[in-house]
DNA sequence: GTGTGCTGTCATATT
DNA sequence: CGAATATGACAGCAC
């Protein structure tokens, strides 16, 4: 057992870390609340060390304060706070950012368990105060609900500790045989960390608290618990008796007819209070808050569930989850089971994996999605229903199932009405504003009727599936083109991406692929000079230099400044390539002469018939220039054509030959008194000059433009791999919305009442927003209720 | 000796 | 139409 608790907690560690670089968000954060809950952070995720002191500090604390992990308490605090939050954040979209969050778990010694044990069971399970009311024990549900969140703005938090408080009712008959001994510390830690992923991922803790509860109440009787129920359960006979209800019979917990007194009064108060609810998660207003009354409604209202359940089967036989599970949800129970909780056959499911949901394109594996928005539309139970609603809200989590049960024990269905009672808002007009005149079902139900086959086969409003198969088809790259394109994003990243991301892109960018790369050479070199590559600077600078001669120097006046002028260019070419090789490294190893300037051979002796010819074949001699005299060693920097003009007595520079205008060049001709040959070299002097600078800027352009594709190519896939992660956030996003709408619908579903106080079955009713702002209750047909009955049953004797 | 890259040059197209 | 410019192609050179 050691070594399965050691193997299980490195690989939950080793789980968790995968999750959070998929991209679901784990969130251990929720641990936190109680000390520094900082919505930001509550929203944006902590830091992993932040996370990890913080839950160290508040497990110890927790221990310090003697709450048994295994608590409900916490379970419901938890969910309570993370509740709270998920309500705030529905008004916007939340577009969670990948994030790594990792912590150690530690094991605890048995004295913490212990001492916190003796605490534990009396914090009844359905106890949804915060951790400060450890000490209030005694207190009243709806007292409890109050201080659940003290730090909370909204009541709504109270108002689900309330909720919570009713949850107990569908186990309290079963509440004096629970015990959950085999189950240490060190395993509740464990449960809660995955609890926390599939909190994340969508699924409730209640799932687990379910089973927890079940097998408490089951194995291990609690005096503490006991007693603390029925002070939960006295205070909720005091709120219904407030409330004008009938009492329910908190010790049996049967259906108790006398609630059917109060019934119609106690509907609307529960329609009002379940809009204020979705007002609440929508908050149009700061007007949220649930005065003390609403409460006390709430869990009178739900205690009044609870006498149903008590007529439904035992808790144990509704749980075990039967629909197929995605990998993520196979872990979860095969850690459950081999951490010996197989007592709870709870439906352990993620409802929102966020793969699992939307990557179960047949209706089977996406079971808990469409307990999620099936709730209503499916007659069957109820399991899924129940870890759903239970991962929301959990007070109702144990109410549904109570429904369900009693529906399905009873056989006592309640049939369609055809009358469908209307709900009339309160504050209706905010949320027709929300709204619209929209179908609740609609917006986070399956269709309610076309899914003949099976509810389980019915899938959400969104393309799920779709969803699905872009976000694993795409996470992959997405998070490497995150990782490259955020940081640094470097060629060599870059490109090792590009080949193995986007091979259908056609486009093949291969700088920097080897040092000697042309494009990446190029590249730099172009970026480099690109500010000097305009036309006009170029030009000028990259005249070809009028090189001294000795003889013509005597000669010639200007060639002083020319041959200035010349060895600028080559230096200004030199550092041009000296800077590169500063940036690129891999330049260094291309140490081209582009000085333009050709070595002067001095031993060569120029025909003036044949200058070309004579420059091309004796150009340079390397070793005749070194001998020559100074003044041949300026010819070394000299073109060709340079050194034709001197030859040919050219009496101006090669500068003023090519970039003098025409008509200068013009004037300058007539000036001289020059024969056919100088005139043709002068021609042929400036035609090449100005054709050897359009090929330079002809090639800087070329190079220009390839940076600037490739600078282009690098934005798109900048900008694709932002747009992916962009969608798949908002996917994401829409499907926690769409979870907790579904929660919240739920929990208003299950509140309803009808004239004479039964719950409207899920299956045959669904709630429907009208135009004008009232909440409907449609019915549902019946036969398709029956339908979508029979492959859950058959499910649910597979997993059996 | 060969391959590669840079540069200059030519021919031609384009402006 | 001519000048200027752009560009493809080629050759020479350096590495």
């Amino acid at each position: 057992m050691l070594y399965l608790k050691k193997y299980f907690t490195e690989g939950l560690i080793q789980f968790t870390i995968l999750l959070s670089l998929i991209g679901v968000r784990v969130d251990v954060d929720t641990y936190l609340s109680n000390q520094l809950p900082p919505l930001r952070e509550i929203i944006l995720g902590p830091s992993s060390a932040y996370t990890q002191t913080q839950f160290h500090n508040l497990r110890n604390t927790l221990d310090g304060y003697g709450i048994h992990p295994k608590s409900v308490d916490l379970d419901h605090f938890f969910t309570t706070r993370r509740l709270l939050n998920q309500v705030r954040q529905l008004d916007r979209l939340s577009v969670p950012s990948t994030e790594l969050n990792t912590w150690l778990v530690h094991r605890e010694t048995e004295t913490v368990v212990s001492t916190s044990s003796q605490s534990s069971p009396s914090i009844t399970l359905d106890n949804g105060a915060s951790l400060e009311d450890i000490n209030n024990i005694d207190s009243t549900p709806a007292m409890r609900g109050g201080a659940a969140a003290p730090e909370s703005s909204y009541n709504l938090n109270a108002a689900d500790s309330s909720l919570g408080a009713v949850a107990p009712e569908g186990n309290q008959e079963q509440s004096s045989a629970d015990g959950n001994d085999d189950l240490t510390k060190e395993d509740i830690d464990l449960i809660d960390i995955l609890w926390r992923q599939d909190i994340d991922l969508g699924a409730g803790r209640e799932v687990f608290n379910y089973s927890n509860r079940q097998k408490e109440s089951e194995e291990k009787p609690s005096l503490l618990e006991s007693k603390d129920r029925n002070e939960e359960r006295e205070s909720l006979r005091n709120g219904i008796n407030l409330q004008g209800a009938p009492p329910v019979d908190g010790e049996t917990g049967e259906s108790i007819p006398e609630q059917l007194a109060g019934l119609s009064s106690q509907t609307s108060l529960s329609l009002q209070e379940c809009l204020r609810l979705l007002e609440a998660t929508f908050p149009f207003g700061e007007e949220a808050e649930f005065p003390a009354a609403d409460v006390t409604e709430e869990i009178s209202v739900s205690n009044e569930e609870a006498p149903s359940t008590s007529q439904s089967l035992p808790l144990g036989s509704q749980l075990p989850g039967d629909e197929p599970q995605l990998d993520l949800e196979q872990q979860w129970q095969d850690i459950m089971a081999i951490m010996e909780l197989q007592a709870m056959e709870v439906n352990t499911t993620d409802p929102q994996t966020d793969f699992s949901s939307a990557s179960a394109p047949n209706g089977t594996t996406d079971a808990n999605t469409v307990a999620n928005f099936g709730l209503a539309t499916r007659s069957t139970p109820i399991n899924e229903d129940v870890s759903l609603h239970q991962a929301s809200i959990p007070s109702c989590s144990q109410d549904f199932p109570q429904i369900f049960n009693s529906q399905l024990d009873s056989t006592s269905i309640p049939p369609p009405r055809a009358s469908m009672p209307r709900l009339s808002s309160s504050n209706s007009s905010n949320i027709n504003s929300t709204f619209g005149a929209t179908n609740l079902t609609g917006i986070f139900l399956p269709p309610p009727i076309n899914g003949s086959s099976s509810n389980i086969t019915s899938t959400p409003t969104l393309p799920d599936p779709f969803a699905t198969l872009l976000e694993e088809s795409m996470l992959d790259e997405i998070s490497l083109l995150d990782l490259a394109m955020e940081e640094g994003f470097s060629q060599a990243q870059a490109s090792q991406l590009e080949d193995e991301l986007d091979s259908d892109s056609g486009l093949s960018l291969d700088s920097s692929h080897s040092p000697a790369s042309p494009s990446s050479s190029e590249t730099s070199c172009s970026s480099a000079a690109s500010s000097s590559s305009t036309s006009a600077t170029f030009s000028e600078e990259g005249a070809v230099g009028y090189s001294t001669d000795s003889e013509v120097a005597t000669a010639e006046t200007e060639e002083g400044a020319v041959g200035g002028y010349q060895s600028e260019y080559s230096k200004l070419c030199r550092m041009s390539y000296q800077d590169l090789s500063q940036f690129h490294p891999q330049l260094d190893s291309i140490s081209h002469n582009h000085t333009y300037n050709l070595p002067l051979s001095s031993a060569f002796s120029e025909h003036p018939e044949l200058p070309l010819t004579a420059g091309k074949k004796t150009i340079r001699d390397k070793h005749s220039s070194k001998l020559q005299p100074p003044q041949d060693l300026l010819d070394k920097h000299s073109s060709r054509d340079e050194r034709r003009a001197r030859t040919m007595k050219i009496p101006f520079s090669n500068e003023k030959i090519i970039n003098l205008p025409v008509d200068e060049f013009n004037e300058l001709l007539a000036k001289h008194h020059l024969n056919e040959a100088q005139l043709a070299l002068i021609r042929d002097i400036r035609r090449r000059g100005k054709n050897k600078m359009a090929a330079q800027n002809c090639r800087k352009r070329k190079l220009d433009a390839i940076i600037t594709l490739e600078q282009g190519v690098q934005d798109l896939r900048r900008d694709k791999a932002r747009l992916l992660k962009e969608k798949m956030e908002f996917l994401r996003s829409i499907r926690q919305m769409k979870h907790k709408m579904q929660s919240l619908y739920q929990e208003v579903f299950s509140q309803l009442r009808d004239e004479e106080g039964r719950p409207y079955p899920p299956s045959q009713y669904s709630l429907q927003y009208s135009a004008d702002g009232s909440v409907l209750i449609m019915p549902r047909s019946v036969t398709a209720a029956e339908q979508n009955r029979k492959p859950e049953k058959k499910q649910k004797d597979k997993k059996k």
